[in-house]
DNA sequence: CGGTTAGTTGAGCTGGATCAAGCGTAGTGG
DNA sequence: CCACTACGCTTGATCCAGCTCAACTAACCG
């Protein structure tokens, strides 16, 4: 909610509108996939605790995750236009979840063009995520790829109150980070060790501590642009 | 239009509605830069004739182009709620476009929200492409990833008429195509090499051949889910 | 305290990059 | 009609960023 005020205006009535879209909230275990690419939905998720991603994978195993989602963001709004998805989420840690039926949203389609606009906003938004990504995994280093990965991280977080300065928890594996990044696990941590030794940023034990965030943003060719963060005359 | 109705049921009455929504048609020229990200924007543009891409770039001139656009693609139909965009919009040869102002869109979408929902539809199956190139760039060889290019182009290109069987124009320069597969010109051509010699498929002069679709296919992994082709019961 | 999962490090390899030269062909203008 | 140029394609030689394989260590957990 406060991530669609930063960047909209969002009435007292509508905001109750939005609150009303929710049936129920749920847990999720950890490592557990909660949506398999293909299968028909119902529902969209609102992730309020926890850590998830949307990935894909070849036959060999190889997996690509292709964006991760932290509290606040809608994981499968997407869903609801497209009734299956193309590919599979899956919970990073434990979570919590808010359950959206389609109807509801169905109906907040036809009353509410206003919040529609604001939630296609929303799915757009992923989009512009995806497309930094392929430039990531296109073009960037492996040490850019994963200092960007920690700068974009670092904002996303610090939107929604996860982060303590240059301080946050990102409880990711290497293997993990590997799946984000199309790297291998094991040069994610000798890149990780750069980092370090360079003192520009540190990640252990899911525990990220950003030295020289000046210097990470440099590495990482970081530009927030594509995160939207400004709210827009409408 | 036709692609639109692929996918959903559009009424007579709808489709008369959006062909009001174009305000004019004009002409690009092949190698111009339509869109640079960053400006605001109060047009969208949808794609009659010619081959479109977006692309996003970084400080040293390497450029990772994020999609491809055929005719019939609504090229930044996502530049409407995001006022700005994140990525630059280039014309790969010389094309007709229609303009379609956003405050039509603004209209259609307090009115319409049928046609609405299958608008985001469209912005989301744009995001569906970002994700498998997500795949593509991190995780498919190098043969794989092209093999992968011409499987999607073929269906694409196929929907709207543009293909013969197994032939069809794609008039990218190896250039163009390293920059969609994240890797250089030199081993772009290296690799179609292969294809050609391993009698798959075959790329020259902006015209693809696949002699074999279903070693294409399976080079590539390719599963068009990603491109929704079926109409879904809504 | 034993087992399991995540992280670390070394040695050697390879897919794709880089550098550089040459070729084919479509314009272009004299 | 033919030089000249420009652009895109092709090929060879060499290099290196990131991969693979394998062994070891640290942290966590019941």
């Amino acid at each position: 909610m406060a991530k669609l005020r930063a960047r909209d205006d969002v009435s007292a009535e509508e905001e109750q509108v939005l609150r009303n879209l929710i049936s129920e909230t749920r847990d999720v275990a950890a490592k557990s996939t909660l949506i398999r690419a293909g299968q028909r939905i119902t529902i969209s998720t609102l992730l309020l605790e926890g850590l998830m991603c949307r990935y894909k994978d070849l036959n060999d195993g190889q997996r690509q995750i292709s964006e991760l989602h932290v509290a606040g963001d809608f994981v499968d709004l997407h869903s609801f236009t497209l009734k299956r998805l193309d590919h599979n989420i899956m919970a990073l840690t434990a979570c919590k979840i808010a359950v959206v039926p389609h109807e509801r949203l169905q109906l907040l389609s036809h009353d509410h063009p206003h919040l529609t606009r604001l939630y296609w906003f929303t799915t757009n938004m992923d989009a512009a995520v995806h497309r930094e990504w392929e430039l990531s995994l296109g073009r960037r280093s492996a040490i850019a790829r994963i200092a960007h990965l920690l700068s974009e991280t670092h904002v996303r977080l610090g939107l929604v109150g996860l982060t303590n300065g240059l301080e946050f928890r990102l409880p990711l594996t290497q293997v993990d980070l590997a799946e984000c990044v199309g790297l291998t696990p094991v040069h994610v941590n000798r890149t990780l060790k750069l980092l370090r030794e360079d003192r520009v940023a540190d990640m252990q034990r899911g525990r990220v501590r950003i030295f020289d965030l000046e210097r990470l943003h440099a590495i990482a060719e970081f530009n927030p642009a594509y995160l939207y963060l400004e709210k827009e005359p409408r």
